[in-house]
DNA sequence: TGTACATCAGTGAACGCGCGTTCACTGATGTAC
DNA sequence: TGTACATCAGTGAACGCGCGTTCACTGATGTAC
């Protein structure tokens, strides 16, 4: 009946953890980012995220944060920032596969909605927190211009081989970009909402918006 | 050099307001949305949005608030209600200029990003509040279903126009409205991108998703 | 080999703050006699 | 016409909570002699 002190007060966070060995201190760093993307993972708001949920969620009392982060804006930065390189290897592994330009824009663009379906607290970190990479860097944003510029050549490429409807590049990427991350985000927000299955409406929509030849399925079988 | 009581103490929120008069005691929810929504206007995180700083910017005490609305999450839900009706009252006096099926499609769709656009408090507070209208509504959500069936309903007189291609109206709707999505609330998080104008992008989007002959605009000019 | 000490990972208590909500109240306006 | 009273819009103080951050600390591990 007489539930353990640690129990009773809010305290002894330290439930089962152990420790890190003397010159490892660091390695609660990424302890603190893996936690956060526990949190996240299981749909906490990333603009809600606390430091300390996080140190909660991580085993450690709050103030230990600090050990390794200057405050709670620099460990949601470092969130986001591995959140954000562990997209855009998703993309770049995704687009590798394909042996022709179009076939290899579909495959980024799959692999892009595909990593936001499956991780959609990562996808959520990423365009809603304050602090993202996207949204920080001020006039020249490198990390999310870089991503972009890597969907703007893959449309090009599709241009010149043939495959795409010939058209300014940039203005086509700037379409399917938005049009790719509505998708994944309607999808997240109303799930209750008859979506076709998530394949196919990519490929409709970015044949429809790059103008691949691929004739939007329907109209076949119609 | 001596500040008033009023100034000093952090109360004394009644700085102009009169209150208002017997029998009119319900002005005061007007006001409160009102109040709400200018926060928003003025780039509130709707999910952050506390019923103090709503009580506080109508220029009343915050247990006021609860002569109106039961609790917070009411006063947050008629916020949202509010915004919805006037959003979806924008979109049907938009789609209601244009003489044939193809350009009150497009004049909605414009109407959408337009009001989107100009209103971002708005759209965000309708998408982005966990009790919104849209999100709210079990397993037949009538409010945001109701809107979406509108958008079908013009796919569909397109295409039996023959102004569109053949297709199912809801298979191409449940592409524009994620397309339209996407383009809004990018160009709101990142408005530092060299977004195309607005009517344009909506125009091409619209057009190469529902397969309106219109050539996509840069084909002749390339 | 034993002991004193430095290093280092991590803690507990405390701070001031804004939050949602409750409670008993105030004071102006209208009504009954 | 004057007075007692009811109604009604709105308030101020207080509550318990979670937050980000600070501070002085604890206690295990490694090192010097």
């Amino acid at each position: 009946v007489a539930a353990s002190a640690e129990e009773q007060s809010g305290h002894g966070a330290t439930s089962g953890r152990i420790r890190n060995p003397q010159g490892a201190g660091e390695r609660l760093r990424e302890e603190l980012i893996g936690a956060a993307s526990r949190l996240l993972a299981e749909g906490s708001d990333p603009a809600q995220l606390s430091l300390r949920a996080v140190a909660r969620a991580a085993g450690i009392a709050a103030p230990s944060v600090y050990l390794q982060f200057e405050s709670k804006e620099a460990l949601l930065r470092a969130v986001v920032d591995a959140h954000f390189a562990a997209f855009q290897e998703a993309i770049e592994r995704g687009a590798a596969t394909g042996n022709d330009p179009a076939s290899r824009l579909l495959a980024g663009c799959l692999a892009y909605c595909r990593y936001a379906a499956e991780h959609p607290g990562s996808y959520r970190v990423i365009f809603e927190m304050p602090s993202s990479a996207l949204l920080r860097g001020e006039a020249d944003d490198p990390p999310g211009r870089a991503a972009f510029q890597v969907l703007v050549d893959g449309v090009a490429a599709c241009i010149d081989s043939g495959a795409a409807r010939a058209d300014d590049p940039f203005r086509v990427a700037a379409e399917i970009w938005p049009a790719l991350h509505g998708i994944v985000t309607l999808r997240r927000q109303l799930p209750g909402f008859p979506w076709p299955p998530l394949d196919e409406q990519v490929r409709r929509v970015v044949g429809g918006l790059a103008g691949l030849p691929t004739p939007p399925l329907a109209s076949g079988t119609l």
